[in-house]
DNA sequence: GTTAAAAAAGTTATAATATAACATAATCAG
DNA sequence: CTGATTATGTTATATTATAACTTTTTTAAC
């Protein structure tokens, strides 16, 4: 897999990430709800890469104080945590996690996910709402959340490595 | 859960799945594939409702010839097949299957999915898809295939049961 | 029709994802 | 400090899905 299409050179993922973690704990402490060490740690993880992290490779790069494996349920409840405060999305048709780009607001989840490298770009795309909330309306149908998951191929790897 | 919202009197099932399933026979024979009576088992199961059904579930209604419990891979490769024809889709949200209502050409599964009667809604708005092939295109990327499921309240039961 | 190849289905085991239920520890509000 | 609340630890298990191999059925060649 390539290392960081589709988020080339001119990404400095490092700052990406701390920029990320920074506005999380700016938003906990502005709510009032704890991202307590292993919340911040499971964030921190799936925030290594722009790629989905599955909750079965979050809980085998968790690191407990004890030095002891960490059961499922205390990744999923770290996860539930930050999906609760929108801090990540779940990618539903890859069973995997990954950071959110906007999580001041709440917002509907668009993701182009490439199939050749694994990075998941998130879309802020008003206009596809609007169409499905059109078409939602014209049914008299209450729209409650959304997952949009578009696979593909992203650019560089489109351009990189040929079909 | 409500019996058959969003689908109310006008919609006689009975029709719309023997319409789906003669639909099924023909494109198969069209094709030269084989939909054999497991196949055509499972499809008719899936077909019952418009609601999405489990493969664990469809497992437990499945009769076989000898009364023997059938094994989750006779499921899964039956559901294989269907998918691979256009006879069903996939709701990765809830791990589930849904009967196709336009099998004859392959074509991209919007759904909207009440969160209370169950049932989903099958769209085909290129509206949904053209914004989204749009957005995809000016980022270079190239689109294999769509996940779009939205989930709500339906007319029916919006109208039916206060929140 | 017989037979070899291919396709489908059966069977056993297990992988991968997720949660229930209860125990303990840490934090907070009074 | 103390009790209530929240978070985490722990054990067990539920749910979804597939790998690997066997047997049966169907197809196609002869």
């Amino acid at each position: 897999m390539p290392p960081d299409a589709p988020f080339p050179d001119e990404h400095n993922h490092a700052i990406c990430m701390s920029q990320a973690l920074g506005n999380a704990a700016k938003l906990c402490l502005q709510r009032g709800v704890r991202l307590t060490p292993l919340r911040l740690q499971v964030l921190e993880l799936v925030w290594r890469s722009h790629k989905p992290l599955g909750a079965y490779t979050i809980l085998e790069n968790l690191q407990t104080a004890q030095g002891r494996r960490a059961a499922p349920p205390t990744v999923y409840r770290a996860l539930d945590f930050l999906l609760a405060q929108g801090l990540i999305h779940r990618i539903a048709s890859l069973n995997a996690f990954i950071g959110c780009l906007h999580p001041e607001a709440t917002h509907v989840g668009q993701f182009l996910i490439c199939e050749h490298c694994g990075n998941a770009i998130e879309l802020d795309t008003p206009e596809i709402t609007n169409c499905i909330m059109q078409r939602a309306e014209i049914l008299g149908f209450t729209v409650k959340s959304q997952t949009i998951e578009i696979s593909g191929r992203c650019a560089h790897c489109q351009a990189r490595y040929a079909s």
